[in-house]
DNA sequence: GTTAAACCTTACCATCATGGGAAGGTCAAG
DNA sequence: CTTGACCTTCCCATGATGGTAAGGTTTAAC
């Protein structure tokens, strides 16, 4: 049977060797409702549908979605994965491209972690100098209301 | 004249040591939207209005923004700020109580810290490793794409 | 005394990444 | 043919913050 450009039944999908969306999900690490997300929002391109309307993925699409998991682990936001799946999926790439990506993510992460610091500091130093008993005094409160 | 009780005209009020809401943005750094916002969540009691439904915030008033704007500033979410304004607010508490706030605090401050030091140091790692030349060959793609 | 600027009010909508749930269609197994 | 486990879309929620629009108030200037 030749079904090219046709929608198939999930069934004939399935024995074709494509995926459901759950089973997408297990074999990416994100979520179905994450998935229909990054469609929505343009992040993956429209993936085919059965004949009922069935989201189905090929090992390609999987694999984006790998790429996408992984990208967001490493705290990309959405905006920075497409221009990553973008260099991705563009042979004539620069490597300098990419790194640059990398490079300005790697400030932001410094930024926020400093800013995180700051407060961890703080707040070590304050929560050292209170007793933490059952008297009100508290060094904590105090700078608080500064 | 004794206004006690009645909502008083903006000019009286202000004659009175009242501030408006942007005088009270102003003077607690908290900017007058979300002066509202903590409002209405009840995060600050309802404050006083003028007659023709101004707020007007007297200097206690302006002392708790004071108060919320340093908790944020330290990270506190707007949950842990209500659960501060309680013991801030009561003379009764434990130094105990506010050190444990501020503990848990310091360890989710940690944990997030952690994980971004994390990211950073995989993407640090993938970053030294590539050329960031006009090639296309990219360790850090390649890691993506893994 | 009127008018214009600079306020104030409420009520929406948006962000970002994620999840929950409802209403309704589809499919596979008993 | 029914049941349960899927799938679909659509709407709502988070948390902290900002934007804007429509409409009322106050103040300062003419």
């Amino acid at each position: 049977m030749n079904n090219k450009g046709k929608n198939p039944a999930l069934s004939t999908a399935k024995s074709e060797g494509f995926a459901n969306i759950s089973v997408a999900s297990e074999r990416s690490g994100v979520s179905a409702k994450m998935i229909r997300h990054y469609e929505d929002i343009g992040l993956m391109a429209k993936v085919d549908r059965t004949m009922a309307g069935y989201r189905i993925y090929r090992e390609a699409d999987i694999h984006i979605l790998r790429f996408i998991r992984r990208s967001r682990d490493l705290g990309f936001s959405t905006n920075e994965i497409g221009n990553l799946l973008g260099l991705w999926q563009n042979r004539r790439r620069a490597s300098a491209d990419v790194k640059r990506l990398a490079l300005r993510h790697i400030a932001d992460l410094d930024k926020r972690i400093a800013e995180m610091q700051a407060m961890r500091t703080t707040l070590q130093t304050l929560a050292s100098c209170c007793r933490g008993d059952q008297r009100p005094d508290c060094p904590i409160l105090e700078d608080l209301a500064s």
